[in-house]
DNA sequence: TTGATTTATTTAAAAGTTTCGATACGTTTT
DNA sequence: AAAACGTATCGAAACTTTTAAATAAATCAA
């Protein structure tokens, strides 16, 4: 590992607020709540069935939830796939606990 | 303690969307940055040093995140002294922790 | 009591988000 | 190849949030 082109650090304030903008919807709430019951992966074919949204409205939430990384898409044919990508969301729960230490 | 009317849980889907939703902003975030870095309090009227904003943007922040009770307010005098509430922030982590374990 | 200081509220404009109809795109089925 | 299916993008309307000027309210200092 070299000393002069460190990693730039997991998360920062910067995520952690564009993560927080994306938990700060009910809707959002529920399709990772959904993502959660599935216990492995959820079709975003059957979020339809979850939320009273027309379909565009049900693409431009996941895309909230893939651009910040909190899920992760995997195309399966004509479909997608989504998981919850724990990885980023314990270094938002690391941001969050923190703000509380010193 | 009655069977008959239990405690409503500490943190659900709503409140997790208002807390999201206060955390969502850079200048509140760095409100909370601050507040951590005072170890103990910080004064609304310090604040005014650390964000470029106008008084009452200051006071509608403040209110944001007072409102999700993830920081409390107390008056001194004509001040007001603000903390962060640690058992808030750790009910928010507990529900974003249960968003993975199933 | 008067003036200065700090915080809160009101109002309104600007900026950002959510929603859906229309439509495009890619993949599968027939 | 054509039709069907699932997802993505565009554009515009409705709604929400952020911002600040003006002003009010509360407390302190002279």
């Amino acid at each position: 590992m070299s000393t002069l082109a460190p990693n730039p650090p997991a998360m920062n304030s910067k995520k952690a607020e564009k993560i927080s903008k994306a938990l700060a919807d009910p809707n959002r709430l529920l399709i990772l709540k959904e993502i959660k019951k599935t216990k492995d992966c959820l079709y975003c074919v059957d979020i339809n069935d979850i939320l009273d949204l027309a379909q565009p409205s049900i693409c431009h939430h996941l895309k909230q939830l893939t651009d910040t990384d909190i899920i992760l898409a995997e195309k399966e044919g004509r479909n997608v796939k989504y998981k919850l990508n724990n990885k980023v969301l314990d270094e938002y729960i690391q941001f969050l606990e923190a703000l509380k230490k010193d």
